[in-house]
DNA sequence: GCGACAG
DNA sequence: ATCTTGTCGC
């Protein structure tokens, strides 16, 4: 699995043992390809990805699922165990992350318009969270939806379910700060690539039950639970 | 130098 | 993320 940077540069995916200079190399030269200016995108079924990890064994265990946002249900799942070659640092994360979250959405055999990371986008230091590595790599809008704050400032959004207040990083708006539910946390929302800020909002909202974390998400990390032994 | 710091 | 017991609140 390679992806081309242009002008004959390539990444596989494989060659993610990089150090952390190259690292925040290759974000900077990924960052200048996201799509920020992007048209509505058409959604009906949303991808949903977590990985949970095991140091001892070194391995971790990425889960996918597919979400049908009409039918409010998960239509499939997949999971992928690999191992892990990349500490955690803050802003590096997709290069630990990454590798087994596109190893499970290989193995879907269905198809999605969108996917929705347990991460920041572009709400990142570099403008490149792991959902905007992501949707580089499976070519597809992503949205991230982190359960904390990476960078920026913001007010605290109403206590309002489908409130939210802006996440501003010098100057720009990186992102929102969304009320998924009252008496809660809110959770930070933000574009991974080719989807405006707007509907990755709304798409958010519409996959959002009766939980603070949107159905994707929960279910993929409910899906971990259920296949962590693996690796243990 | 000090504080912040996705999972 | 992971390690961990009970406990407070909608």
């Amino acid at each position: 699995m390679c992806f081309y940077l242009g002008k004959g540069e390539q990444v596989t995916l494989h060659t993610w043992n990089v150090t952390y200079k190259e690292a925040r190399e290759l974000q900077q030269k990924l960052r200048a390809m996201l799509i920020l200016t992007a048209d509505e995108v058409y959604c009906d079924t949303i991808a949903g990805a977590d990985v949970a990890y095991n140091n001892k064994q070194n391995k971790c265990i990425a889960a996918c699922v597919l979400y049908s946002i009409k039918e409010q249900k998960i239509i499939e799942t997949a999971v992928a165990v690999e191992r892990i070659t990349f500490p955690y640092i803050p802003g590096l994360l997709s290069f630990r992350e990454a590798p087994a979250v596109l190893q499970a959405f290989k193995k879907l055999k269905g198809t999605f318009q969108a996917a929705m990371l347990d991460g920041h986008g572009f709400a990142h230091p570099r403008r490149l969270g792991l959902a905007s590595h992501v949707a580089l790599w499976i070519g597809k809008p992503t949205i991230g939806c982190a359960k904390s704050k990476l960078i920026g400032k913001f007010e605290t959004p109403p206590d309002k379910a489908g409130s939210w207040t802006e996440l501003h990083d010098k100057g720009e708006i990186i992102g929102v700060v969304l009320r998924t539910k009252k008496n809660t946390k809110p959770v930070f929302i933000s574009i991974g690539n080719a989807v405006s800020l707007a509907q990755a909002i709304v798409l958010t909202l519409q996959c959002t039950t009766r939980y603070r974390i949107p159905e994707p998400i929960r279910a993929s990390h409910n899906l971990l639970n259920q296949h962590k032994r693996i690796i243990s």
